[in-house]
Parts: C-alpha cells; structure tokens; sequence
DNA sequence: ATTTGAATACGAAATAATTCGTACAACTTG
DNA sequence: CAAGTTGTACGAATTATTTCGTATTCAAAT
C-alpha cells in the first residue's frame, strides 16, 4: 500500500494551500498571496525549497524563476489531517468532530444546505 | 472578552486528553494512559509542569504524589482547533471540513442522522 | 559594458518543542 | 534505621521548525 508519511509542517501546509488553489505558482506568487508581514521572501523561498527536498512539491527550473507545483494530494493530506484530529482530539468520533465544528456559527445557511445534501447522497 | 490564548502543543494536548477523560490524574496515570515507548516518566512530567507554568492545569501539592486537573475547558480547546484547522486547511469552509470527516471515517447512520437533527436545530 | 533588480542557494541563527539525566526529598519495607 | 523505591525539580541536550543574511547568477535597462 502506498503508505507515504506525509507530514507537512504548519507553514508547508500554508503554501501547499496556494500551490492546490492555483495549481502552481512561483515563489513570489506564493510569498504574496501568503501575504506574511511577519517573515520574508526568502523564508517562503526556503520552506518552498525543503518541500521540494522532501518531495511534496516539483518544480520547472527551465527559467530563471522556477515554477512550482504540489505533487501531493489536496484530498489525501486532508484526509490524513482530518483523522489525526478525529483520533487525537476527538477519540474517534468524527460526528463530534463534525458539531463542534458547526457549533462555531462559522457554517453559512448554504454551507448547512450543502451539507445535508451531502449526508442524503451518503444512504 | 476572555480571549485567553490557549495553544496547547501537540504533546500537551495528548496529556490534557487523558485529565478531560480522567477528571484528575497523577503525572503516573497519565503516562501509563498515553502508553508511550518511545519517551520516559519525566518527560511527561515535565510536560505536565510545563503546563501548570503556562496555566492550562491546577494540582494539589498537598500529598507527595501531585494530582493534576486541566484548568482550560475541553470544548473551548476543540473548537480553537478546529477553527484554526478550518482556517489553516480548509480555507475557512466549515462545511468542507465537515465533508472530509464524514467522507472519510464513515459515520454510523445513527451518526449521521444525529448531525442532520442538528443541523436542523441550528436554522 | 556597467548597473540594477529579481531570482536562487544555502549555511546558520533564532525559536519552539521534546526528551533526558541527575539531584534530591519523601515514603516503604526489611 | 538503612536500602530501595517513587516522586518532584529543573537545567541542559536534542530535535524540529522557522527565519534571515549573504553570495551568486541571470536578465533587463541605462
């Protein structure tokens, strides 16, 4: 089984969103949507340069600026977030995981709709 | 507002699961509860006074033996996290979390209409 | 051609988190 | 009471993560 031990960081993860959402993107483009006063560009050039050393990212380094790409899945390290938590801080509960996360009033009505959608199309 | 930062570490929040559980433990009892080969006695020791420093926990000192408590409420904690997850994973989409959770780690279908009686009485 | 600007590379400092070693105090028991 | 056991205290080593400083390269513009 493909058992690849994906573990970004917290500021991986913070590029790996940009690099998902806009498919790929150069280090400037990542710095700036990131939009971090409180680090510099050299500092997401890094980060950018260990994930590709850990083979998270890939990058075109046919021009002077390279471009880079997120060679993990979105779904997957979500997938493996979403249970570490459920485990860790939920034991195993994913439906307590799932109230709390509603509680919050952080759901917009149409999320809610979408979301009951969802729970019909799983029966 | 009581806007207390609470962020607890990873390690910490291991112990803090075990006192929710618990109600109050020894430094012992939640070593053994966490069960951990690859770290010693004082290292949750010193978690757990770590913790006591920064406030998260209480203990009576009046026996030899401290008895520990968690001071910060276990929900508050949970929907910190999950607001930060939300945030930091999901792009501040509840509702995308909620779908990864459920997609994932099926719910039982008692589960799940449990979470569609809720979110009818959240409208 | 020289300067300037934008880029990468990368070691190393700074910070955060975990883990351990060891000293010492307080029980327990033989 | 002496020896062994169990506990706390806490500095310091280790490991992980983030941040920066600086050298260097390349390309564009003067």
């Amino acid at each position: 089984m493909n058992n690849q031990n994906i573990k970004p960081t917290e500021g991986e993860m913070e590029i790996l969103q940009v690099l998902w959402q806009k498919g790929n993107a150069t280090v400037r483009e990542v710095h700036e949507a990131l939009n971090k006063k409180d680090s510099g560009y050299t500092t997401t050039l890094k980060l950018m340069q260990i994930l590709h050393e850990k083979g998270m990212v890939e990058r075109d380094t046919n021009q002077k600026t390279h471009i880079y790409k997120a060679l993990i899945s979105q779904d997957k390290t979500e997938k493996q977030l979403v249970t570490k938590m459920i485990d860790n801080v939920f034991n195993g509960s994913a439906a307590r995981l799932v109230m709390q996360a509603l509680g919050n009033h952080s759901a917009s009505a149409d999320e809610i709709d979408e979301i009951k959608k969802y729970l019909d199309s799983l029966k």
